[in-house]
DNA sequence: CGTATCACCTTAACCTGCTTTTATATGTTT
DNA sequence: AAACATATAAAAGCAGGTTAAGGTGATACG
């Protein structure tokens, strides 16, 4: 009898472990040279992508619960990285957009983590970062 | 100019976004049929497979920090799932240990994230699988 | 030896995210 | 107009993560 291939147990929990070692990383980097995290930066790199955005559409490109999405972008509003407006077309919704020092922090961010992804593209090949992309991309987006 | 690949800043981002869905749907099953948490039952799964563990091999395991691996096994202790007691070659060291509870909870854990692991690779197709576990095994465990 | 240093763990304080509940305002539908 | 749905906020409580600081046992070495 085969032994249980250790896929058909722990890919949720490998996930976790990962997910905590690379954010660990790059929290550390963000935080001492551009003084976000990278719950942040990915607002900020959302905003600067795409324009402004509310707040739920945060939530779902961030795959983020509502009270999470509010607690974020307020932190955010505090540090002077985003402005939130009444939307004027559904005056239910907050619109969130970039300040210029959310801008420049999100360029900044940039940086960092684009260094930090080279790293990691070197140390796991290019064959195996380009798969990883794209699984990643769809278990972050698919459904 | 070639159109920079999305790959070139967002695997971290991407990771913790999928990390963030997996975890939320894997949380949300084991809590309603085990009890226990994914965290949880990531050290339940350690002490079934390896036996007994100190805190600090459970940190490394886990990477998790050390007033991390504080909190989560106290949680457990109170959860009755563990017991935890004072090494004798080394009383510096608190070993962690299974109990009955914590035997027969990690087996129901383990039943769940089977299932879920078997619908997740069903989603990704079996060579996508077997690569994503590949390369998250590398990202948790190397360096 | 004795003391400096290291290793293992804990506590404290804080942050982030989740869930649930409650509330408010606005849109939409009938 | 009333009824229902949508978008967000706020608050409470929990899980789990971080850093900083400290206690105590083990170890090494002058």
């Amino acid at each position: 009898m085969a032994r249980a291939r250790a896929v058909d147990r722990r890919l949720f929990l490998l996930l976790e472990i990962a997910a905590r070692r690379m954010n660990r990383e790059a929290d550390a980097r963000l935080k001492k040279t551009a003084g976000v995290t990278t719950a942040q930066a990915a607002v900020l790199f959302l905003l600067a992508r795409r324009g402004e955005r509310r707040m739920s559409d945060i939530g779902e490109t961030l795959s983020l619960n509502p009270p999470a999405v509010t607690g974020l972008v307020n932190r955010m509003e505090a540090l002077g990285l985003v402005v939130k407006t009444a939307s004027r077309t559904d005056k239910r919704s907050a619109v969130v957009s970039l300040t210029e020092k959310g801008r420049a922090m999100g360029d900044a961010a940039d940086h960092v983590l684009r260094d930090l992804n080279l790293a990691l593209e070197a140390r796991l090949g290019t064959e195996d970062s380009n798969m990883l992309h794209r699984v990643l991309t769809r278990l972050a987006t698919e459904n």
